[in-house]
DNA sequence: CAGTAATATTTTGTATGCAGAATTCATAGT
DNA sequence: ACTATGAATTCTGCATACAAAATATTACTG
């Protein structure tokens, strides 16, 4: 079996989000490199590129001589993220396989419909969210578009733990998944990207007011 | 006046982009990165930070112990690449300002005019491109959205150097920016959108022979 | 001569070192 | 007491150094 061999700075990378997932890092802290570099046992210099990775994501920003810091967060920014995501989804749900997306709006309305049931950890619920657009999107054959979506996410997880606590907005989301999924077993992949769009847009609603 | 005093790393990126669009390095290319570093007269950190930054655009790839080099084209990424452009500017349009789009028409419209007539080097037409397009999304105010616009046109330069020499898909695309600058006099943003989606598909049928 | 094993060389990935900018702290002056 | 000034410290940005992986070369064997 192959050992794991890849590039120092995507572990660190990785590791850095989950920690940002895990709210270590509260928005606006700048970051001291030799500190969080000898707490992870590498050396600063690929904590720096994965750093610069983060940065490009939008996760980070870097500010000459000053380093780097956790992005602040603002209103309008996740306005704009969200409006982006949307117009990337919905895309990315138009260039799908018509085929995929019958097979699997199964299995996407049951699990919207047992997400509905089961208020679960917060960290469970962005996880199964995240897994259930993953599948929904599946079918796509556009690579690159999948990995800049995946990308922009990354950059909106700086918001995900602001909402932590609240049950009703969940149920809403899922209550839109269902209709997402309902679209597409109707074979109507319009009303789906459309409704897709909505969850964006009413998910961003739900949010605005826990931002700052 | 303030000196300016930009982390190397960002200025080695430009100049790479520089020698990019003036065809110095061919798709496919693996990069030596001590005779690169070496000939910008830099030392390897910077420039690897660089590398990294355009591997995270696309611009290059990176495996493993085998260092970076500049992606290989292909019709399959242009096509991805174009849909997700499309994307983005129509909804750049889309949440731009009415005034802003009602008072840059007629400027739109005369650039595009001037434009077909003289058949420049293709150096200059795709600057002029750039920034007809950079215009038109001036009154976005959706910053994020734009710098993503700009990170994915940069990891799709590598196609621009492939179409040169060719004068009729340069007259089409003219053509089409004389639609989009029209709508928007008429004020129909809407039709100047779908005119604008218009041109970077029509704009990838055109390219689309030229790639291997 | 082809093919393969062993060795040498190149090149990447990571660590360390160093100069200068930014920040902090202390001190002096009002 | 408060601000300003300057020294001391911390930290970043860049350069260099080193180890391991990958590639090229040579030697050997059938």
């Amino acid at each position: 079996m192959p050992i794991e061999r890849r590039p120092l700075r995507e572990q660190i990378r990785d590791e850095l989000m989950l920690r940002l997932d895990r709210g270590d890092f509260a928005a606006g802290t700048d970051i001291n490199e030799a500190a969080l570099a000898a707490e992870l046992g590498v050396s600063r210099t690929p904590l720096r590129e994965a750093l610069i990775t983060l940065a490009g994501e939008g996760v980070l920003e870097s500010n000459q001589g000053r380093g780097f810091r956790f992005a602040p967060v603002s209103r309008k920014e996740f306005r704009e993220l969200c409006a982006i995501v949307a117009a990337l989804e919905a895309l990315a749900l138009d260039s799908s396989d018509p085929v995929y997306l019958k097979q699997v709006a199964p299995e996407l309305l049951r699990l919207a419909q047992e997400f509905s049931d089961n208020i679960a950890e917060q960290q469970d619920i962005e996880r199964h969210d995240d897994e259930w657009h993953d599948l929904l999107l599946g079918g796509c054959s556009n690579e690159r578009l999948l990995d800049l979506i995946t990308s922009v996410k990354a950059g909106m997880r700086r918001y995900s733990h602001l909402v932590a606590g609240e049950s009703t907005p969940m149920e809403r989301a899922a209550e839109e998944h269902c209709r997402i999924a309902e679209c597409l077993i109707a074979g109507d992949p319009k009303g789906a990207a459309a409704a897709l769009r909505d969850n964006w847009v009413n998910g961003m609603e739900r949010m605005m007011s826990r931002i700052p």
